[in-house]
DNA sequence: CGTGCCAGGTGCCTT
DNA sequence: AAGGCACTTGGCACG
């Protein structure tokens, strides 16, 4: 665990060739300009900024406000230090090919510490939840839904959940967690097609199954005979209501 | 700029408390455990992360390594701040209703500023750029191709550059930056027919623009009729190849 | 590797 | 607010 206030930049240099050595997570406040050339090319023009540099070398900038960072290079990257007028990092990596350049006036603080999480989340809720769900629960689609078979490849993609219904017309799902768009059905038309000319069969029964759909992709569906069904994903928004009333409320009277 | 090694919980919520109301940027070397849930159901087993609280309020979870947050609260979240046997923040935000916890076993480093920073990336070579540079130079389509409209809106979407051939038929151009896969196929399909139909002819060309194409969107282009046009998006990858040579042997001595 | 596609996608813009 | 879509998308799984 290393911290520095304010430090010239032949000390943060120093420090920076040492941490990345060591493999540490750095994190510098700073005043920078930054330059990206690669899949693009963009410019960030002086300002505050926090530079993160992760134990697999990601390269992060980080604006003070936003989600994401506004200039990236991914892990694996090249990283180098230089000093003269100011602190100069640089980072290069193949495949694709890019290259960035943060040029810092002002080194506000420095840390750096290594650290250790062997731990990799669990995610429940995923599209795959969701045909897991419909394969159990085949009523949420029809009565007479039989699923048999779960994301099943194909050359023109894979479907999630496939089966047939009571007459033997075969039944192709097609799952959202969100609202479903033109594209999904599109991918649902494609996996139709595809599988009426491998199997050779006329009618096979087509379905969007998400908690929506938008009105053109509505449109689309019935033009091409589809069919939709509302389901909602697994555990989506079990967060207690009664709470997020208060919180409603809470932040409407302090805006 | 405030720094703390390994504060008690009271003295790091005291500060993180202050921090947040003087909308500085935090950020926390700890060892903590995350659950999530709103959109989805997580939960991220202890470890050591880095947390950080943007200005916004935006709040972030980072492992040591890989370029995406592992949890995440977007802006404008509501933040709190709880002690007992752990540090306990909790964000909390409406539309969409979302609730993350982060149970906080140590805090070994807690810094915290306020940045200030006006400026806005500026990028060149995005697919915008790519249908500029087509208006400007037709013939990176065709010799007898004439543009006329660009990003066209449209109910179907929007069209990136639309024109005429020297026969008066329409021309639409779909541009992908990177390999045109089928869904960009299924796109210019949406908007050759959906302008057949409103403008009541029978005849659209229709083109991907791209730096090239997946072997199955080129069979689905044929089937369909439809063109392609090698362009490459403006300035890209424009970083020096001999020091990009140089580079890959040196990662190459260095694995 | 390329190809396809989900993502707690995010962000932007337009109706 | 809903919808359509690009993104230096990122990430994974499968051929």
């Amino acid at each position: 665990m290393r911290s520095h206030v304010e430090p010239d930049f032949e000390t943060a240099k120093n420090v920076l060739e040492h941490a990345l050595r060591r493999r540490e997570l750095i994190t510098l406040y700073c005043e920078c300009m930054v330059k990206y050339e690669g899949r693009a090319y963009s410019k960030l023009e002086r300002g505050e900024r926090v530079v993160t540099i992760k134990q697999d070398n990601t390269l992060l900038v980080h604006k003070p406000t936003g989600r994401n960072p506004i200039n990236w290079i991914k892990e694996g990257a090249s990283i180098k230090f230089k000093t003269g007028d100011a602190l100069v990092i640089t980072a290069e990596s193949i495949n694709p090919r890019e290259h960035m350049m943060i040029n810092i006036s002002k080194v506000n603080l420095l840390v750096s510490a290594e650290l250790s999480d062997a731990e990799e989340v669990s995610i429940v809720g995923s599209e795959a939840d969701m045909a897991r769900m419909i394969y159990e629960k085949p009523y949420l689609i029809s009565d007479d839904f039989k699923p048999v078979s779960l994301e099943e490849q194909t050359k023109y993609g894979f479907i999630d959940v496939m089966g047939h219904n009571g007459k033997g017309t075969l039944v192709i799902i097609e799952c959202k967690r969100v609202t479903a768009g033109l594209n999904a059905v599109q991918q649902l038309r494609r996996y139709v097609e595809k599988i009426k000319k491998v199997k050779g069969v006329k009618k096979v029964v087509g379905y969007i199954a998400a908690p929506g759909m938008s009105k053109n992709a509505e449109g689309m569906l019935k033009d091409w005979g589809y069919k939709f069904a509302r389901v909602e994903p697994p555990n989506r928004n079990i967060v207690d209501k009664s709470r997020q009333q208060k919180l409603k409320k809470y932040l409407k009277s302090n805006s």
